[in-house]
DNA sequence: TGATAATATCATATTCACATGATAATATCA
DNA sequence: TGATATTATCATGTGAATATGATATTATCA
């Protein structure tokens, strides 16, 4: 469902969530999570540049939520690893597909992604935290 | 959503579908679907391996539904590619999560899941067929 | 039976997501 | 100021999905 980036962007966030504090270095961060640390690295910074990180270089740096994590929704870390997220595209693959002009599965499929675009949009990080 | 290849394979049986009749060339419905000729090709076959396609070969020969549309469900044309069908995943990406041991998201992502299973699964090629 | 038209199959190429490794830039602190 | 720890960036490798091309197999029909 999810791209593997997107993936490991959605659980580092979810654990800085579930671990508050100062920064993070990646390092701890991959381990703890399993991922490949350099490329878990180039993944962070990206959510970074979206806004929802914020990173700290040097010594004592690293990486923390830029946001309480309520007002954190999945689709903004998922967004910048996963374009299907905003262009949301015909099941049959036809170029234009829309109320005016739908193919078969149109109604059907809308439904189903709606709900789908819902779960990402209206889920929080802070939903997710551990109780 | 789909793999590239499900979504072939789906095309090209909505067409067959809309197109009732003898059996068709590889050729023209790759030309019709746009869509890469022998790769469809080798979809195709496995169409037909899978029960959901039947092949003649030979002159005049080609493929046709092996079942009413009425009868083949979205979900049977498309399993042999997205093996996504079978396994649902965690959408965190957990080894393993149940209901007995949930993450975060699981009961929310269970109702997203749910309803995205449902439709592969009750939507049937009849019900996309041109009216 | 031989020519032809079609699927079936095999071998190879291409592309892109995913991953790795090395270096640069930047901040901290003795 | 220099040593060190950390993120930022660049260069490259790898594997799987996608695609192409060539050949083998099988059926039809004059």
């Amino acid at each position: 469902m999810l791209s593997q980036t997107a993936e490991y962007a959605l659980r580092a966030a979810v654990w800085l969530a579930d671990h508050p504090g100062g920064p993070v270095r990646v390092g701890e961060l991959a381990t703890a999570l399993k991922v490949p640390k350099n490329y878990l690295s180039k993944t962070m910074h990206q959510m970074a540049r979206a806004g929802v990180l914020s990173s700290v270089r040097g010594k004592n740096g690293g990486f923390t939520l830029a946001r309480k994590p309520s007002s954190i929704k999945l689709i903004d870390i998922v967004r910048p690893f996963d374009p299907m997220m905003d262009r949301r595209e015909c099941v049959l693959g036809r170029p234009t597909c829309s109320d005016a002009s739908p193919c078969g599965a149109h109604e059907r499929w809308k439904a189903v992604m709606q709900t789908t675009m819902t779960f990402f949009s209206q889920t929080t990080l802070g939903d997710l935290m551990k109780r």
